[in-house]
This record gives C-alpha cells, sequence and structure tokens, in this order.
DNA sequence: AGCACGCCGACT
DNA sequence: GTCGGCGTGCTC
C-alpha cells in the first residue's frame, strides 16, 4: 500500500500537510521522524512528520517527500502532545512551536544555488546587470543568491537571474545546507602493512637513521599500548601523538609517506566526555531538612509545590537533595533557570555534584551543542538531570519525574516576541503533569499569582525564613531625592549618604553595586531650543542615546542613526541629555572616584557568555570595586564582599504603566538588596526614590511580602486582573493606519458580541508602530473558572470572520495569552 | 514565511 | 509603450 504522512512545517501555518512516500523510503518513515519535502515552488524544509497512514487526499495532488533524515523519532509521542498543548493554549500554530522548541541545526532549509553553464554563448548582447552577475560567477562559479545580491549590489535580483536562466546563461539549484556538522578528530593508527610484531621491529631498524621519526614512532606504541599481540589498541588522535613527541607534521607526514601510520578522521561529540569527580551532596542544615521534608510530603498530594525561601536561604541545596532523590528513583530532573542567571557559579556547583550526569542547555552555547544535547536525549545514555533556559522545556524526556522552576518569578520566562509566546514555568507545570511528575517553584518573591495558588492550597506551600548561616537581611535605608534635589545636594544621580558609604566601603576594600533599571548613556536626546526628540523612522518610539558608539539606537528594531549635529526641525544645536541609563552612571561614577574599578553589566556589555562571565569573574575576584547594572545584577549572583548596595531610582520601576509594576518593583529591589552583606557582616541598601511615603517602599524595607501580596491581591481583585482573571491581549497589525483602525473597531464589535464587558480597547499600545506596521491592541479579560476553550474557539472564530473580508486581507492578528 | 502572479506609476 | 514597484494569495 501507498504510505502518506501528515507533516509539520516550520512556518506560521495553521494545518498540517500531507505528503505522499516514494517506495524506496516507505521503510524508513515513522512519525516523529525529520524528513525534507518540497514546499511551495522551489524552497524544501525540513518538517516532522505526525503521523503515517494510507489514505490519499482526494481534493489535491501530493508531493514526493524527498528525504527522510532520522532513523528513529526525534519527536517524542508525548513531546508532541505538549506541543499542540502550547499551539492550542497559547493561540500560535505547531509550526511556530516546532520552529522554537528544535535547535537550529536540526532544521535544515533549501537554498538556491547558481552556477555558471559552461557552454553558454552568448547570441544577444547582455544588460548591465546580467553581465555583472555573469563577472561574479566568473571568480566563483557556485554562489547562492543572497551572497550574490550582497556582492553585486543589486537590490531585485530574481528578475535579473530569471533572465540569465532563459537565455540558459546559468543553471540553479536547490541545495540542502546542513548547519550542523559533527565534530570530527584526525587519529593516526599503524598501516595495514604494519599489523605483525615482525613489520613494526623491521621498520624500527629501518628509521635507525631517521632518529625523529623513530621517536614518533615509539611515541604512538606507547600511547596506543601496542605490544605486538592481537589486541584492541588504544585510539590515538594526531594532535595527542604531535603534542606528546614533540614532533611536527612534518615527521608525521614522513611516516606516512613510508606507508608506516595511516590518518583517519572519527567523530567526536562537543559534549565534556571527561570523568568528572564527582563529591558527596553537602549535608542539609536542620531548616532545609524541614522544608525539604516538607516539600516530598506536599507532592504525595499535590502536582506542584512552592518553596518560598528569603534570598541566601541555601534553596539550591535543598534542589540538589531532591535532584538525588528523584534520581535515585530512576527518574529524570529538568531544572530550570532564567537566561540571565545561570551562571558559572550555577553549572559549577550542580556539575560537582552530578559529574556527567547533568547537561547544560543555553541558549548562549553554539547551536551544535544544543543538537547534540538533544541527540543525547533520545539515546539510551540520556541526561538525568538537564539544567536549561526557558526553551529547555522542548527537550526530548521519557523519564521525567521532577521540574524544578528558580526564580520562578521572573519574567523572562515568559517568551515575548516570536510565537509561542508561553510561559515556561506554566509550560513546564503541564509538562510534568503530562509525565506523572512534579513541579517545585523556588523563589524569595513569589509571582502574586503563585503566591495565591500556595495560599489557597492549589500548591503545596513550603517557607523557609532562615538565611543561611544566618546572614542577616540587610539594613535598608530610604533617600529622599526630590527633598534632595530641591535643595540642590545631588550630586548627579547621587545622593550625599549614597556617595559616603560608597567611599566608606572603597576605604575598607569592600565592593559596591549600583543598580540603574536602564541601560543607555542618557535614555533620549532633545532639543533645547523647540523641545524636538529624535525618533524611529519605522516604529514609534524616542531614540536612545549610547555615548560608547555615540549613535541613537532603537531599542525596538536595532536601527542605528547618526547623532544629528543640529536640530532638524528648528537647527539649534544645542541636543542635550534626558534622564539617565547604567552608561551615564558608569562616567559620573568615575568622576567622582577616578581611583575606584568600575564595571558595567547590562545587555549592551554582554552581547557574549565571555564577555558576562569575564564581569563576574572579575567582581568575584575583587578585580571590580564599583559594579553598576540593570537587572543583570540581581540574578541569582551570590558575591562575598559586597557591603552597599544603591538603587539609584525606584520610581522608574513603580511608575511603568503595567498592573504588575509593584509587584516588579519590589521583585527587583528585594533581590538586588539580597546582594548586600554577607556571612559576617550585614549589608547596606541605599533606596533613593522620589516617593519614600509609598506603602511600597516600607514593605520593601521590612522585606514584607505578604503586605504586598495583601494590597496587590485586593487591587487586582477590584481592577480584574490576575489570579482573578485570565488576560489575552489581542494584537492586530497592519501597514495603513485607517484599515487597522476600522478592522480594531470591528473586531472589538464581534468580540463584544459574544464576551460582553470582557473586551477592552481598542487602543495604541505605547510603541503604537512597529517596523512600518501599526498596531492596535484589544484585550479580553476572562473570569478564572470560565472556559478558557470556548473563549479560544470563539477569538479564532471571529479572526476568521474578520480576514474574510477583503479590505482586511493583509491584517495581521496574534495573541498573547497571560501576558506579562 | 517565501515566492509567484498581477496590477498601477516613472522612465526609455 | 515597458520596467519595476508592492499588494494578494497559495503552499500538500
Amino acid at each position: 500500500m501507498k504510505k502518506y504522512v501528515d507533516v509539520i512545517v516550520p512556518l506560521p501555518i495553521a494545518g498540517q500537510y500531507t505528503y505522499s512516500v516514494p517506495d524506496e523510503l516507505t521503510d524508513k518513515i515513522k512519525a516523529g521522524c525529520r524528513i525534507v519535502v518540497p514546499f511551495g515552488s522551489k524552497k524544501y524544509y525540513t518538517a516532522i512528520v505526525t503521523k503515517v497512514h494510507q489514505t490519499a487526499p482526494e481534493a489535491y495532488e501530493t508531493k514526493d517527500i524527498m528525504e527522510v533524515l532520522d532513523e528513529s523519532p526525534v519527536l517524542l509521542r508525548r513531546q508532541y502532545d505538549f506541543w499542540q498543548w502550547l499551539a492550542d493554549y497559547y493561540l500560535c500554530t505547531l509550526g511556530d512551536v516546532y520552529k522554537a522548541a528544535l535547535p537550529s541545526g536540526m532544521k535544515l532549509e533549501s537554498e538556491t544555488l547558481v552556477v555558471l553553464n559552461p557552454e553558454f554563448e552568448a547570441l544577444q548582447p547582455l544588460s548591465e546587470k546580467e553581465q555583472r552577475i555573469l563577472d561574479l560567477l566568473g571568480n566563483d562559479s557556485e554562489q547562492c543568491i543572497t551572497q550574490l545580491e550582497k556582492s553585486s549590489g543589486i537590490k531585485n535580483l530574481l528578475p535579473v537571474i530569471k533572465a540569465l536562466l532563459e537565455k540558459e546563461a546559468i543553471l540553479v539549484k536547490e541545495e540542502l545546507k546542513r548547519s550542523y556538522k559533527p565534530r570530527v578528530e584526525t587519529r593516526v593508527r599503524l598501516s595495514a602493512a604494519m599489523q605483525t610484531e615482525e613489520a613494526v621491529h623491521r621498520q624500527f631498524d629501518a628509521l635507525a637513521r631517521a632518529p625523529k621519526q623513530l621517536a614518533l614512532l615509539m611515541k604512538y606504541i606507547e600511547l596506543s599500548g601496542w605490544t605486538g599481540e592481537k589486541k584492541e589498541l588504544k585510539e590515538v588522535s594526531r594532535k595527542a601523538l604531535l603534542d606528546s613527541a614533540g614532533a611536527t607534521s612534518a615527521v608525521l607526514n614522513g611516516l606516512i609517506g613510508k606507508g608506516v601510520f595511516e590518518i583517519y578522521s572519527f567523530e567526536i561529540g562537543r559534549l565534556s566526555a571527561e570523568q568528572v569527580s564527582v563529591s558527596p551532596l553537602n549535608p542539609l542544615s536542620s531548616a532545609q531538612q524541614q522544608a525539604y521534608s516538607e516539600i516530598l510530603t506536599h507532592f504525595h498530594q499535590k502536582n506542584v509545590c512552592l518553596l518560598h525561601g528569603v534570598t541566601a536561604s541555601g534553596k539550591t541545596e535543598i534542589y540538589i537533595h531532591l535532584i538525588q532523590q528523584a534520581i535515585q528513583a530512576g527518574k529524570q530532573v529538568l531544572y530550570l533557570l532564567p537566561e540571565i542567571a545561570l551562571t558559572t557559579q550555577i553549572t559549577e556547583r550542580l556539575k560537582r555534584v552530578f559529574g556527567n550526569r547533568l547537561g547544560i542547555y543555553h541558549s548562549k552555547f553554539p547551536d551544535a551543542e544544543r543538537v547534540e544535547i538533544w541527540r543525547k536525549q533520545l539515546t539510551d545514555d540520556d541526561y538525568d538531570v538537564i539544567l536549561g533556559v526557558r526553551s529547555s522545556v522542548f527537550l526530548p524526556f521519557r523519564r521525567l519525574g521532577l521540574v524544578i522552576v528558580d526564580e520562578e518569578h521572573e519574567n523572562t520566562y515568559k517568551q515575548q516576541d516570536p510565537a509561542p509566546r508561553y510561559h515556561a514555568r506554566n509550560a513546564a507545570i503541564v509538562l510534568a503533569s503530562m509525565f506523572g511528575a512534579k513541579t517545585l517553584l523556588g523563589t524569595a518573591t513569589p509571582c502574586i499569582e503563585t503566591y495565591y495558588n500556595a495560599v489557597h492550597g492549589k500548591y503545596g506551600w513550603v517557607q523557609l525564613t532562615e538565611r543561611h548561616q544566618n546572614v542577616l537581611l540587610p539594613h535598608i535605608e530610604v533617600v529622599d531625592i526630590k527633598e534632595l534635589a530641591r535643595k540642590k545636594r545631588m550630586t548627579a544621580q547621587f545622593s550625599p549618604l549614597l556617595l559616603q558609604k560608597i567611599r566608606e566601603a572603597l576605604e575598607q576594600k569592600e565592593q559596591v553595586i549600583l543598580f540603574q533599571n536602564r541601560r543607555g548613556f542618557a535614555p533620549m536626546i532633545e532639543c533645547r531650543t523647540c523641545g524636538w526628540i529624535p525618533k524611529c523612522k519605522n516604529c514609534d518610539v524616542s531614540l536612545t542615546y549610547h555615548k560608547g558608539l555615540n549613535q541613537l539606537t532603537c531599542h525596538y528594531c536595532g536601527y542605528t542613526y547618526e547623532v544629528p549635529k543640529s536640530c532638524p526641525a528648528c537647527g539649534g544645536v544645542e541636543l542635550i541629555n534626558r534622564g539617565f541609563g547604567t552608561e551615564k552612571i558608569e562616567d559620573d561614577i568615575k568622576l567622582i572616584f577616578p581611583d575606584a574599578r568600575v564595571a558595567r553589566m547590562d545587555l549592551d556589555t554582554t552581547r557574549t557568555r565571555t564577555a558576562y562571565e569575564r564581569i563576574i569573574a572579575d567582581f568575584e575576584d575583587g578585580k571590580t570595586d564599583i559594579l553598576i547594572g540593570t537587572q543583570m545584577v540581581s540574578k541569582g549572583l551570590d558575591f562575598d564582599r559586597v557591603s552597599v548596595v544603591g538603587i539609584l531610582n525606584a520610581d522608574s520601576m513603580m511608575n511603568y504603566p503595567d498592573f504588575r509594576s509593584y509587584e516588579r518593583a519590589f521583585q527587583l529591589m528585594a533581590q538586588v538588596a539580597g546582594r548586600a552583606g554577607r556571612k559576617n557582616k550585614q549589608g547596606l541598601v541605599v533606596l533613593q526614590t522620589k516617593s519614600p511615603d509609598l506603602p511600597l517602599i516600607a514593605q520593601v524595607v521590612s522585606n514584607d511580602y505578604g503586605g504586598l501580596f495583601q494590597s496587590q491581591i485586593e487591587e487586582r481583585n477590584l481592577f480584574k486582573y490576575p489570579p482573578f482573571y485570565r488576560l489575552i491581549y489581542v494584537y492586530l497589525k497592519h501597514r495603513k493606519e485607517e484599515v487597522l483602525d476600522q478592522a480594531a473597531d470591528l473586531m472589538a464589535g464581534y468580540l463584544r458580541n459574544g464576551l460582553g464587558s470582557r473586551v477592552l480597547g481598542p487602543d495604541r499600545p505605547p510603541v503604537s508602530r512597529i517596523q512600518t506596521l501599526f498596531i492596535k491592541k484589544i484585550v479580553v479579560k476572562i473570569e478564572q473558572q470560565a472556559s478558557m476553550s470556548k473563549v479560544r474557539e470563539y477569538l479564532q472564530q471571529v479572526q476568521r470572520a474578520i480576514v474574510e473580508d477583503e479590505r482586511f486581507r493583509s491584517l495581521l492578528v496574534y495573541y498573547d495569552v497571560d501576558p506579562m
């Protein structure tokens, strides 16, 4: 019987596609395997088989699949169920999920290559553009379109290629680019003629006058463990042989020429295979032990448990014991951390305990490494523990028993831009439940929704109020910078108290962290004469000024601009800075403390993993006195010599136009304050604010999470926010503002027909244009007990109805479910 | 998401 | 009159 397959393609297209399987591939094809399929007029994509069947579609002719890439499935049944749940819940396509789930090395795409036709003779004169392409192909007769486009400088290349193709001057072919390349090692062995003891001894004599070659042969014999007997030899890499013999490759090549050695290449992994010595677990303190047993007790009745422990209460140690326990029960553990908290500190700690049973899945690692972790998860030698970021919820598991979500309140667990806009914490809870596994959420400052679930018994709830080794919580001093500014007593962004404390810390060789929740130099520049502010031409936002680059940058689309010398609006030459970012703070602090060693940690200084780790290592080693940073400095780092933490401007966090701004401000301040003070000294936090009388400030000072929760929960209830209501943002995008407005009003109207006052808007979001598209947003608030599946169904129904309308064909609609 | 097809403005 | 701009629709 002819076989057919239903597949997911890595595109934002709803539904799956059906292909036929050519006879020679029918034995190889299985659900869950990757295959290569032609899609559209020429492209090939890597698709995933979800179903193999024998039903030929009636409405259309199928195309044949090209190739089967896997011998055994890479998408396991449970993972596929999870993908479907995600696509359904977060209102996106399976293609979106597929794109996010697999490392790019596992998704090959085709590329069009252009080749010179050797038999071509020009019968008619060629256009200038055509000639230019042929000249370029003359240098290198096979090139891909994108490269030709770049080197020729021709914007619209396709018609030119088409013309050349018609004149038979060139040929084109589609080729799959395989970005994943296995790492190979060149190894050395004795050639076939050298397999007998006698032959080797004869060679010793023959090399009597070639001492270097002889030495190399001797070294090989030593390294491989050759004795002349027929037995397995140790593999010897070319590099190891040359290094240990101190020989050059010329020497080796000489021996290869004489037929003594031959070289071959061998595929080795990128994952560290070295045997790590494993150290025993640290014993738990009595408070930790207590929490540990409480968690296990909760797990008997509940699938999720919150571990609410103050900063530095030793939560990691409890996790480690729980992991150990799960492994002993034959289970796998997924340990999730927000990206910026996944540092060497925590990886080293886990490596020491779990050795090479631990896999680390980090987005800043090379993609090839992620491919190998994925593959290893599919073998019988899979990892017992995966320590990873958001996307590691997609890794294949077969015996998942426990999921730990550390710093569960972190909003970076929510994927923002490309779909699927999923929350890794919530997704992990669902994933765990599909395996019958348990989830532990750990944090010092729980998310309001999580805490609500714990208080109301939906989650287990364990508290850890004691700091490890009884380190005191820091003392927080509130400084009213509004008052000080009025009295002209501020030096740049620093109050006299903060400066004095920094000075004292520096004198005592202690370290300082300054926290400013905003990167860049000045958020914007402004014309002093007319008030003109530079804005991005694609997006409706003012540009950020970066002094180091002397550029204006759009933080939405990344477009950079030259700093104008004069105001384009009025010609005025006085352009002034407004507001302060980390870069400006760094400049100012260097002026005030010229001898201090200052470092800055924000998105701009930590583009690469090494840069990030260097900053942390330098600070740990005491090579930096003052560390200035955005929220990055508050995450999962334990430093020993920090005595002063300065929060430069609490108001910038609290004044965010968002229902979570107070919660987030509390979390940020509590976390950053937790960096101050270590073993034998209470730390000091100088909290600068323009509104010292706000209840939130008092709650931060007394580390009163309960108080924050009480006040927040009342507001959330009153204004219909989570945890009482679920939010779905509906975004509409269109190039024409009028069309967008019409569509948005129409859609909101339809939604109101079915959902009534649960629908708010449409509104213009704060950034109402991104990359030439205008945006409108409709907010839907659904009470907790309502059926979400019905709401989702209704939303999609309305969307279909709108796009049906001719006027709105090119309207883009997407959703953000449970937005952060 | 690409890519082809189809319809209107500024050039030979 | 055409070349080339983008708007629209389809991909098994």
